[in-house]
DNA sequence: TTGCAAGTTCGACAAATGTCGTATATATTC
DNA sequence: GAATATATACGACATTTGTCGAACTTGCAA
């Protein structure tokens, strides 16, 4: 029996400009690479057309999927956010934690900088999590 | 009041291959590109000439130093682990939870496979830490 | 029907990364 | 001193990513 499209697919590895393109599609809906542009513009700079061959090279990697509409594109999402946080928590894990998850928390409250508020707060969620 | 070293160098974004030869060189200190090739023979399949040049393009980066002792280079590492693991897991965040610790911690927790075992001793470590 | 504005297509180019092969240099040992 | 095993130095090439410009299409308003 095998799985179907979710679970094949495997890992989904973003780059750096690829996740600003999926963020605005994910708070945003379906897009056309216009609208993606305007919005990225104050923080990126891009051109039209930066924007645009990037989002076409997403489809061929199955990040989005397009439907046309009159004369324009409207780009949409093949993955959910969470597949992708996902994909990126993993290869963060595997590569610098060789996959394990303790040593990373381990490291992560001995290394980074956590205030006493974020600390309770992950008490309280391990409590919940505790059903 | 300038900080040393360190701090300027700001992020460390390692990619697989160089993943790969910090780690044989963190575990087993200053080697020579054949002893890392050797070690990596299994794994990787790379060829003498595929590490050696990596590892020259790690020491431009001042990711590796070279120390000659005869005729050979011993690389040594610039950076240790913990900063490596400390930038991928920052490049994680800031890219999949918009750089917020919480949000990241939620996520883990529900959607992460994390066994009982792995929960208490997160819990145990909060606990400890509670200082 | 003509022309423009908005959209699309496509080719380009540089830099980074993955991956080698080969020609050269150099200790060590007959 | 010549042969041999190691190393090193270096150039090469494919692919991926970041970035565009320019030429071509098309719906719509005048």
């Amino acid at each position: 029996m095998t799985k179907p499209t979710e679970e094949k697919q495997g890992k989904y590895e973003l780059t750096e400009a690829e996740w600003s393109i999926m963020r605005h599609i994910w708070d945003n809906g379906a897009s056309t690479a216009g609208m993606v542009q305007e919005a990225l513009e104050k923080s990126k700079g891009w051109a039209y057309s930066t924007v645009k061959t990037t989002m076409d090279r997403m489809v061929k990697k199955n990040l989005l999927f397009t439907e046309r509409i009159r004369n324009l594109q409207l780009f949409k999402a093949c993955i959910s956010r969470e597949q992708a946080q996902k994909g990126e928590f993993q290869k963060m894990l595997s590569r610098a934690f060789n996959g394990a998850l303790t040593p990373m928390m381990q490291f992560l409250l001995e290394n980074e900088e956590i205030s006493k508020n974020e600390l309770d707060e992950l008490r309280q969620m391990i409590e919940d999590k505790k059903s």
